[in-house]
DNA sequence: TCTTCAATGTAGACACTGTCAACACACCAA
DNA sequence: TTGGTGTGTTGACAGTGTCTACATTGAAGA
């Protein structure tokens, strides 16, 4: 076997095409955005042919759905390891903690996230998307409303609470994504940022200060 | 002059081919979404050759960017108009009012406000649209510390607070979006709800409560 | 071991897009 | 009358997503 046949040598199946290509797919969306995406570019910085990605998603739509459902599914676990970290029954605090989950992980994902934003991920949103969606809305309006049954807002309609409780994370994700980072690269200045917005829709401070041994540090930093 | 004459005669020129590209542009975000899009079709659509619309917009991203520069403004003067009407020095009131007249707009108007949104309208944006984007922000910021020095988290950061006080109309508006409209297309209902969100963040309950013949009513409906 | 067959990759074609340059028309000012 | 400038047209180009026919591969079953 002669050095240009060990060089040129390629195997004719890729091997593991379709996770090359959500990988590729997910690098490019962070460094030049969603608009820049294109199969057959992938398809180029893969090495293999434009017709290729095809046989792994049908359209470009279903690239960018699978792509949001392994997002959604980031977030949730995100979302929830936080809480289930504490190990309490408290729902404030451990709505808090969700909160400050997801939007930790926003910011620290740009890419993925910016695919739950995109309009084409939901205009054509597959099942799967779909439900990992709905799925996650509802373990956030369950929350929301056991906070509920321990006094925050009681009077309020559950499903008017829990679309401003989770547009604040959202909005905040998302208005933070595009303008001026706020540089704010020390890791310790975005924790107590997020705890800080977290604080102003699900207070807790009002828990932690009553519990003895219990200090901020505790809790905000987990 | 025959009849075929009449009915085919058709100008050179278009005469207000640019106002007609921006109107045309905006129907079809409204009923396809941003995504579907193109020049070229705008171009069919009204009666002009392929080429024409860069006459008038360099590029597509311009096009977004004139939109998303109308979009602004227009959402500027919703949110100030309700305000402006009160005609109160009351800053809860009038950020309570700014709020509920930035997301009424947004729900009522979902083709501009998508152009908000999108990725390219934000990646491309000329200098007019951020201008006038900043110009907004500016204002926001300002009622949002006058409500500091009225006791509202009078010792959070401005910045952060003016952060967690855009993000709830503007996350809000964004949720509201895509997923199932939740009917209550009645327009009382939507103010209802609207009024019952904004009050989560900017309460004015307490101030209305005090002024003797000032009910509710007269504050919400305006 | 040989054969078949489904999965995967290739190559070419098609209609579509945004953008550009060369040209055509219309109107206004000198 | 004559330019000239703004606007619309036409044709071209490269790039895209998606389809179809074909090629290659590896593995399962005879």
């Amino acid at each position: 076997m002669t050095l240009v046949e060990t060089i040129d040598k390629k195997p004719y199946h890729h091997g593991d095409l379709r996770d090359a290509i959500l990988i590729r797919a997910a690098e490019i969306i962070g460094e030049q955005g969603i608009e820049a995406l294109s199969l057959r570019a992938i398809a180029r910085d893969l090495g293999v042919s434009h017709g290729a990605p095809n046989r792994h998603f049908q359209s470009k739509a279903e690239l960018l759905s699978a792509l949001g459902t392994t997002a959604w599914f980031e977030a949730r676990t995100a979302t929830l390891s936080k809480a289930d970290e504490l190990d309490t029954d408290n729902p404030h605090i451990r709505l808090n903690a969700m909160g400050r989950g997801y939007l930790k992980w926003a910011m620290n994902h740009p890419a993925l996230f910016s695919v739950l934003l995109h309009p084409d991920v939901a205009r054509y949103a597959n099942d799967a998307l779909r439900a990992a969606q709905q799925e996650f809305e509802q373990i956030i309006h369950a929350v929301v409303t056991e906070t509920q049954t321990h006094g925050r807002y009681p009077d309020i309609d559950p499903h008017v609470l829990s679309l401003y409780t989770i547009s604040v994370p959202y909005g905040i994700a998302a208005l933070l994504r595009n303008p001026l980072k706020k540089g704010s690269s020390d890791q310790t200045d975005q924790d107590d940022l997020i705890a800080e917005l977290i604080e102003l829709v699900v207070p807790i401070k009002q828990f932690t200060a009553e519990l003895p041994g219990t200090d901020d540090a505790n809790v905000l930093e987990l």
